[in-house]
DNA sequence: CAATTTTTTAGAATTTCTCTAATTTCTTGA
DNA sequence: TCAAGAAATTAGAGAAATTCTAAAAAATTG
Protein backbone atom coordinates (compact mmCIF):
# COMPACT_ATOMS: atom_id res chain seq x y z
CA UNK A 1 0.00 0.00 0.00
CA UNK A 2 2.10 2.86 -1.31
CA UNK A 3 -0.26 5.56 0.72
CA UNK A 4 0.80 4.53 3.99
CA UNK A 5 4.18 4.49 3.09
CA UNK A 6 3.36 7.67 2.30
CA UNK A 7 2.22 8.54 5.64
CA UNK A 8 5.44 6.76 6.90
CA UNK A 9 7.40 8.99 5.07
CA UNK A 10 5.19 12.08 6.79
CA UNK A 11 5.76 11.21 9.43
CA UNK A 12 9.58 10.97 8.92
CA UNK A 13 9.67 13.97 7.60
CA UNK A 14 7.79 15.64 10.51
CA UNK A 15 10.09 14.63 12.48
CA UNK A 16 12.94 15.89 10.75
CA UNK A 17 11.14 19.38 10.58
CA UNK A 18 11.66 19.34 14.36
CA UNK A 19 7.92 19.09 14.05
CA UNK A 20 6.20 17.06 17.43
CA UNK A 21 3.63 14.26 16.16
CA UNK A 22 0.64 15.40 17.88
CA UNK A 23 -2.92 13.93 17.66
CA UNK A 24 -3.72 16.90 15.24
CA UNK A 25 -1.00 16.60 12.97
CA UNK A 26 -0.79 13.07 12.76
CA UNK A 27 -4.70 13.22 12.19
CA UNK A 28 -4.32 15.61 9.27
CA UNK A 29 -1.62 13.75 7.95
CA UNK A 30 -3.74 10.55 7.81
CA UNK A 31 -6.21 12.27 5.94
CA UNK A 32 -3.59 13.83 3.78
CA UNK A 33 -1.91 11.16 2.97
CA UNK A 34 -3.47 8.15 3.72
CA UNK A 35 -5.50 8.34 -0.25
CA UNK A 36 -4.51 9.00 -3.39
CA UNK A 37 -2.86 12.40 -4.63
CA UNK A 38 -5.60 14.92 -3.64
CA UNK A 39 -6.03 18.67 -4.07
CA UNK A 40 -7.80 20.64 -0.59
CA UNK A 41 -8.73 23.61 0.43
CA UNK A 42 -8.21 24.13 4.48
CA UNK A 43 -11.96 24.92 4.71
CA UNK A 44 -12.18 20.82 3.22
CA UNK A 45 -9.41 19.37 5.33
CA UNK A 46 -11.42 21.13 8.31
CA UNK A 47 -14.31 19.72 7.46
CA UNK A 48 -13.19 16.49 6.81
CA UNK A 49 -11.29 16.49 9.88
CA UNK A 50 -14.44 17.15 12.33
CA UNK A 51 -16.50 14.85 9.88
CA UNK A 52 -13.77 11.75 11.10
CA UNK A 53 -14.29 13.07 15.07
CA UNK A 54 -10.62 14.64 14.83
CA UNK A 55 -11.08 17.77 17.32
CA UNK A 56 -8.72 19.90 15.79
CA UNK A 57 -9.34 23.99 15.09
CA UNK A 58 -9.42 25.74 11.58
CA UNK A 59 -6.53 27.76 12.87
CA UNK A 60 -4.77 24.51 13.61
CA UNK A 61 -5.32 23.59 10.15
CA UNK A 62 -4.00 26.56 8.33
CA UNK A 63 -0.79 25.97 10.65
CA UNK A 64 -0.44 22.62 9.87
CA UNK A 65 -0.75 23.53 6.15
CA UNK A 66 1.78 25.82 6.24
CA UNK A 67 4.16 23.83 8.28
CA UNK A 68 3.48 20.91 5.84
CA UNK A 69 4.15 22.59 3.03
CA UNK A 70 7.42 24.42 4.60
CA UNK A 71 8.31 20.60 5.17
CA UNK A 72 8.03 19.82 1.48
CA UNK A 73 4.88 18.02 2.01
CA UNK A 74 2.72 19.86 0.47
CA UNK A 75 2.97 22.66 -2.08
CA UNK A 76 0.04 25.00 -2.50
CA UNK A 77 -1.56 26.12 -5.39
CA UNK A 78 -3.37 29.25 -5.44
CA UNK A 79 -5.72 29.68 -8.63
CA UNK A 80 -8.00 32.94 -7.98
CA UNK A 81 -7.94 35.61 -5.31
CA UNK A 82 -9.83 34.07 -2.37
CA UNK A 83 -8.81 30.36 -3.62
CA UNK A 84 -5.74 28.30 -2.91
CA UNK A 85 -5.40 24.85 -2.76
CA UNK A 86 -2.71 22.30 -1.03
CA UNK A 87 -1.28 19.62 -3.29
CA UNK A 88 -0.12 16.14 -2.18
CA UNK A 89 1.47 15.90 -5.16
CA UNK A 90 4.81 17.54 -4.65
CA UNK A 91 6.67 16.32 -7.48
CA UNK A 92 7.13 18.74 -10.52
CA UNK A 93 3.94 19.51 -12.63
CA UNK A 94 1.36 21.48 -13.09
CA UNK A 95 -2.31 21.69 -13.32
CA UNK A 96 -5.33 22.73 -15.43
CA UNK A 97 -7.78 24.77 -13.65
CA UNK A 98 -11.33 24.27 -14.55
CA UNK A 99 -12.59 27.59 -13.76
CA UNK A 100 -16.76 27.45 -13.90
CA UNK A 101 -16.11 23.88 -11.09
CA UNK A 102 -13.04 25.47 -9.57
CA UNK A 103 -11.60 22.11 -9.57
CA UNK A 104 -7.72 21.56 -10.34
CA UNK A 105 -6.26 18.60 -12.36
CA UNK A 106 -2.72 17.40 -12.65
CA UNK A 107 -0.62 17.56 -15.47
CA UNK A 108 2.22 15.57 -15.36
CA UNK A 109 5.84 17.14 -15.93
CA UNK A 110 6.46 15.02 -19.31
CA UNK A 111 3.00 16.34 -20.77
CA UNK A 112 3.99 19.91 -20.76
CA UNK A 113 7.18 21.86 -20.28
CA UNK A 114 8.57 24.82 -20.18
CA UNK A 115 11.05 25.82 -22.64
CA UNK A 116 14.12 28.14 -22.47
CA UNK A 117 12.99 29.64 -19.08
CA UNK A 118 15.52 33.02 -18.79
CA UNK A 119 17.75 34.00 -15.68
CA UNK A 120 16.35 34.89 -12.94
CA UNK A 121 17.18 38.41 -12.20
CA UNK A 122 20.42 39.19 -10.13
CA UNK A 123 20.55 37.97 -6.50
CA UNK A 124 17.56 35.73 -6.90
CA UNK A 125 17.07 32.09 -7.78
CA UNK A 126 13.89 30.22 -9.20
CA UNK A 127 12.01 28.76 -6.23
CA UNK A 128 9.49 27.16 -8.39
CA UNK A 129 7.88 27.51 -11.66
CA UNK A 130 4.16 27.15 -11.80
CA UNK A 131 2.01 26.74 -15.31
CA UNK A 132 -1.99 26.92 -15.00
CA UNK A 133 -4.11 26.22 -17.49
CA UNK A 134 -7.12 27.76 -17.47
CA UNK A 135 -9.91 25.81 -18.86
CA UNK A 136 -13.75 27.00 -19.55
CA UNK A 137 -16.52 24.93 -20.66
CA UNK A 138 -16.78 24.56 -24.57
CA UNK A 139 -19.94 26.75 -25.47
CA UNK B 1 3.39 58.75 -26.94
CA UNK B 2 2.29 55.02 -27.46
CA UNK B 3 0.12 55.64 -24.05
CA UNK B 4 -1.86 58.51 -25.13
CA UNK B 5 -2.51 56.17 -27.77
CA UNK B 6 -3.40 53.14 -25.48
CA UNK B 7 -5.49 55.35 -23.25
CA UNK B 8 -7.46 56.42 -26.32
CA UNK B 9 -7.89 52.55 -27.21
CA UNK B 10 -8.92 52.47 -23.77
CA UNK B 11 -11.61 54.53 -24.52
CA UNK B 12 -12.85 52.95 -27.65
CA UNK B 13 -12.97 49.65 -25.70
CA UNK B 14 -15.32 51.43 -23.38
CA UNK B 15 -17.51 52.47 -25.45
CA UNK B 16 -17.12 48.69 -27.27
CA UNK B 17 -18.07 47.24 -23.90
CA UNK B 18 -20.75 49.22 -23.33
CA UNK B 19 -19.36 51.08 -20.66
CA UNK B 20 -20.25 54.63 -20.16
CA UNK B 21 -17.10 56.84 -19.92
CA UNK B 22 -17.81 57.99 -16.29
CA UNK B 23 -15.46 60.25 -14.79
CA UNK B 24 -14.05 57.75 -12.36
CA UNK B 25 -13.49 55.41 -15.56
CA UNK B 26 -11.92 57.81 -17.50
CA UNK B 27 -9.61 58.96 -14.17
CA UNK B 28 -8.94 54.81 -13.73
CA UNK B 29 -8.09 54.51 -17.57
CA UNK B 30 -5.42 57.71 -17.43
CA UNK B 31 -4.09 56.16 -14.07
CA UNK B 32 -3.69 52.39 -15.71
CA UNK B 33 -2.88 53.33 -18.93
CA UNK B 34 -1.30 56.88 -19.47
CA UNK B 35 2.29 55.05 -18.38
CA UNK B 36 4.75 52.44 -18.74
CA UNK B 37 2.93 48.93 -18.23
CA UNK B 38 2.33 48.11 -14.67
CA UNK B 39 1.02 45.89 -12.36
CA UNK B 40 -1.41 47.30 -10.04
CA UNK B 41 -3.35 46.35 -6.57
CA UNK B 42 -6.72 47.83 -6.18
CA UNK B 43 -5.60 49.28 -3.08
CA UNK B 44 -2.78 50.90 -4.50
CA UNK B 45 -5.19 52.14 -7.44
CA UNK B 46 -7.61 53.44 -5.09
CA UNK B 47 -4.55 55.57 -3.15
CA UNK B 48 -2.90 57.15 -6.66
CA UNK B 49 -6.91 57.97 -7.33
CA UNK B 50 -7.37 59.38 -3.99
CA UNK B 51 -3.77 61.35 -4.22
CA UNK B 52 -4.57 62.30 -7.67
CA UNK B 53 -7.55 64.27 -5.99
CA UNK B 54 -9.92 61.77 -7.88
CA UNK B 55 -13.28 60.89 -6.14
CA UNK B 56 -13.77 57.38 -6.16
CA UNK B 57 -14.61 54.93 -3.74
CA UNK B 58 -12.67 51.32 -3.62
CA UNK B 59 -15.56 49.41 -4.62
CA UNK B 60 -15.71 51.55 -7.48
CA UNK B 61 -12.28 50.44 -8.33
CA UNK B 62 -12.77 46.57 -8.15
CA UNK B 63 -15.93 47.17 -10.10
CA UNK B 64 -13.70 49.04 -13.07
CA UNK B 65 -10.85 46.61 -12.80
CA UNK B 66 -13.01 44.08 -12.83
CA UNK B 67 -15.04 45.44 -15.85
CA UNK B 68 -11.88 46.65 -17.90
CA UNK B 69 -10.53 42.48 -17.19
CA UNK B 70 -13.86 41.52 -18.82
CA UNK B 71 -12.85 43.80 -21.73
CA UNK B 72 -10.00 42.54 -21.96
CA UNK B 73 -8.13 45.67 -21.43
CA UNK B 74 -6.56 43.83 -18.00
CA UNK B 75 -5.53 40.78 -17.32
CA UNK B 76 -5.25 39.61 -13.27
CA UNK B 77 -1.84 37.94 -11.75
CA UNK B 78 -2.96 35.77 -8.79
CA UNK B 79 0.40 35.15 -7.10
CA UNK B 80 -0.76 34.26 -3.71
CA UNK B 81 -3.42 33.57 -1.67
CA UNK B 82 -4.98 37.29 -0.71
CA UNK B 83 -2.89 39.09 -3.13
CA UNK B 84 -3.58 39.87 -6.72
CA UNK B 85 -2.81 42.14 -9.24
CA UNK B 86 -4.06 43.61 -12.41
CA UNK B 87 -1.24 43.79 -15.38
CA UNK B 88 -2.18 46.76 -17.87
CA UNK B 89 0.02 44.33 -20.69
CA UNK B 90 -2.91 41.88 -21.69
CA UNK B 91 -0.59 40.57 -24.79
CA UNK B 92 0.65 36.68 -23.80
CA UNK B 93 3.90 36.63 -21.68
CA UNK B 94 4.62 35.22 -18.67
CA UNK B 95 5.89 36.67 -14.75
CA UNK B 96 8.38 36.77 -12.46
CA UNK B 97 7.18 36.86 -8.54
CA UNK B 98 9.74 37.88 -6.30
CA UNK B 99 8.27 36.27 -2.66
CA UNK B 100 9.99 38.59 -0.76
CA UNK B 101 9.13 41.84 -1.98
CA UNK B 102 5.73 40.79 -3.28
CA UNK B 103 6.93 42.33 -6.87
CA UNK B 104 5.83 40.99 -10.22
CA UNK B 105 8.07 41.53 -13.54
CA UNK B 106 7.06 41.04 -17.14
CA UNK B 107 8.83 37.80 -18.89
CA UNK B 108 7.96 38.28 -22.90
CA UNK B 109 6.77 35.43 -24.50
CA UNK B 110 9.01 35.21 -26.57
CA UNK B 111 12.00 34.74 -23.65
CA UNK B 112 10.42 31.59 -22.54
CA UNK B 113 7.54 29.11 -24.09
CA UNK B 114 5.11 26.37 -22.94
CA UNK B 115 5.58 23.68 -25.60
CA UNK B 116 3.76 20.33 -26.09
CA UNK B 117 0.90 21.38 -24.23
CA UNK B 118 -1.84 18.75 -23.72
CA UNK B 119 -5.43 18.70 -24.96
CA UNK B 120 -8.37 20.10 -22.60
CA UNK B 121 -10.24 17.62 -21.40
CA UNK B 122 -13.78 16.76 -23.42
CA UNK B 123 -15.70 19.78 -22.82
CA UNK B 124 -13.20 22.22 -22.18
CA UNK B 125 -11.35 24.91 -23.78
CA UNK B 126 -8.15 26.47 -22.42
CA UNK B 127 -8.86 30.14 -21.94
CA UNK B 128 -5.72 31.13 -20.78
CA UNK B 129 -2.12 29.77 -19.91
CA UNK B 130 -0.33 31.23 -16.64
CA UNK B 131 3.05 30.33 -15.77
CA UNK B 132 4.12 32.43 -12.69
CA UNK B 133 8.78 31.84 -12.05
CA UNK B 134 8.34 32.23 -8.30
CA UNK B 135 11.81 33.81 -6.77
CA UNK B 136 13.61 33.83 -3.66
CA UNK B 137 16.58 36.35 -2.69
CA UNK B 138 20.02 34.40 -2.94
CA UNK B 139 21.46 33.24 0.37
C1' DC C 1 6.63 13.42 37.65
C1' DA C 2 7.89 18.34 37.70
C1' DA C 3 9.66 21.76 34.65
C1' DT C 4 10.08 23.42 30.17
C1' DT C 5 8.79 23.84 25.65
C1' DT C 6 5.69 23.34 22.03
C1' DT C 7 1.13 23.03 20.33
C1' DT C 8 -3.61 23.89 20.24
C1' DT C 9 -7.51 26.60 20.84
C1' DA C 10 -11.44 29.95 20.65
C1' DG C 11 -12.33 33.96 19.34
C1' DA C 12 -10.99 38.43 17.89
C1' DA C 13 -8.70 40.81 14.26
C1' DT C 14 -7.14 41.62 9.59
C1' DT C 15 -7.27 41.68 4.79
C1' DT C 16 -9.33 41.44 0.59
C1' DC C 17 -13.17 41.67 -1.82
C1' DT C 18 -18.45 41.85 -2.67
C1' DC C 19 -23.10 43.26 -1.83
C1' DT C 20 -26.91 46.50 -0.83
C1' DA C 21 -29.79 50.16 -1.08
C1' DA C 22 -29.80 54.95 -1.62
C1' DT C 23 -27.98 58.72 -4.30
C1' DT C 24 -25.94 60.71 -8.23
C1' DT C 25 -24.84 60.90 -12.99
C1' DC C 26 -25.62 59.99 -17.69
C1' DT C 27 -28.46 59.45 -21.79
C1' DT C 28 -32.48 59.79 -24.52
C1' DG C 29 -36.21 61.72 -26.60
C1' DA C 30 -39.93 65.01 -26.46
C1' DT D 1 -33.46 71.85 -22.15
C1' DC D 2 -35.87 69.13 -19.30
C1' DA D 3 -38.09 65.01 -17.64
C1' DA D 4 -37.81 60.07 -17.41
C1' DG D 5 -35.37 56.11 -17.32
C1' DA D 6 -31.10 53.58 -17.16
C1' DA D 7 -26.66 53.01 -15.43
C1' DA D 8 -22.98 54.10 -12.25
C1' DT D 9 -21.28 55.42 -7.80
C1' DT D 10 -21.23 55.43 -2.99
C1' DA D 11 -20.74 54.40 2.05
C1' DG D 12 -21.04 51.12 4.79
C1' DA D 13 -22.38 46.55 5.94
C1' DG D 14 -21.22 41.88 4.93
C1' DA D 15 -18.51 37.78 3.49
C1' DA D 16 -14.72 34.89 2.97
C1' DA D 17 -10.17 33.60 3.77
C1' DT D 18 -6.55 33.86 6.69
C1' DT D 19 -3.74 35.37 10.74
C1' DC D 20 -3.10 36.80 15.42
C1' DT D 21 -3.43 36.53 20.52
C1' DA D 22 -3.23 34.98 24.89
C1' DA D 23 -4.53 31.28 27.65
C1' DA D 24 -4.99 26.29 28.23
C1' DA D 25 -3.45 21.71 27.01
C1' DA D 26 -0.20 18.38 25.55
C1' DA D 27 4.37 16.66 24.61
C1' DT D 28 9.13 16.22 25.95
C1' DT D 29 13.06 16.34 29.09
C1' DG D 30 15.67 15.64 32.93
Amino acid sequence: MPQRRQFAAALECLRGAGLRPTRQRLALARLLFDQMARHVSAEQLHAEAVAARVPVSLATVYNTLHQFTSAGLLREVVVEAGRSYFDTNTSQHHHFYHEESGSLQDIAASELSVSALPAAPGGTTVARVDVIVRLRNRR
